[in-house]
DNA sequence: ACATAGTCTAAGACTCAGTCTCAATACAAG
DNA sequence: CTTGTATTGAGACTGAGTCTTAGACTATGT
């Protein structure tokens, strides 16, 4: 979790990126924001209606859209399960995520840089074969958590 | 595309699984399996139904659950796009995925056995510190294809 | 061949995640 | 304060995906 300076240094970086594309940060937005950081992992449109109870759905949907077209929120496809949101690269470690097929739980997770860099060197190869621009990649793990295990 | 004999081998091998199920490998069932085996890509509900006009929505996503249940058919959520499906990974090579950001469109593709080893290895390391048991995995590659670049 | 028990299918009603519209409100800048 | 623009809540709307049901099919026993 982020420190007081972390977060206020984010807020106005999501505040700026707003902004050059003639959005304010309103309450409503910053409310995600917050939840998305104190969080720390993916959460649903069910998790942020639980969380922000005042806040209808249809403007939670219209702030995680606004959010991201500005690039700073990116869209996870849990394994057979709904949608869910974090925080865009940018904001956060780059980072990796463990899918529980049994309980739906998501971990977020950080390789070592040699790993990271042994992803990143194998995403290569696959992409100059077929004549793809990569610009980001995703790896997940399917499997039980120790909870289910 | 599998030549004639190993799909042989496949479809028998599929009736084989639905039969420990109690369930028949009927014609609806077969054109799925066909479809998927010939696409060699992972297909949308609208793509069934584009090439099997005659078969109802509810009746594939019924065979779709079937076989998913049977663990024969994988759902594949791609970036902002609807859940697509293909053969489970004791049908198919283990592959991955190169998803267009663009254009939506999904390129399946196989890594070099070294390769393939350094993704698994770098996944063994993810999953201990987490207490994770994994099952399987998935890397996607999110860009523009060679189309769109 | 016939009966029967169980599986499979088409048709369509239904649910609910996600989108869209619009009138009312808040904000920024002069 | 006023005016133009962005934002919001409320709720209608769309469409992917699910569920139900009555009838058709298939395998097996007699």
């Amino acid at each position: 979790m982020p420190d007081q300076g972390m977060a206020e240094d984010m807020h106005s970086l999501v505040e700026h990126r707003l902004r050059r594309i003639d959005q304010r940060y309103t309450s409503g937005r910053r409310a995600i924001v917050d939840l998305l950081v104190t969080a720390g992992h993916p959460v649903s449109i069910g998790d942020i209606a639980e969380r922000l109870p005042d806040l209808p759905r249809s403007s939670a949907y219209r702030h995680l859209t606004d959010l991201h077209a500005a690039g700073l929120v990116r869209r996870v496809a849990a394994n057979d399960e709904f949608t869910r949101f974090e925080l865009a690269e940018d904001l956060t470690e780059h980072h990796h995520h463990l899918l529980c097929v049994n309980c739906g739980k998501v971990i977020d997770v950080t390789l070592p840089s040699g790993a990271e860099q042994q992803v990143t060197s194998v995403i290569s190869q696959l992409a100059d074969t077929a004549g793809f621009q990569p610009h980001s990649h995703r790896l997940d793990v399917l499997g039980l958590c120790s909870a289910c295990a």
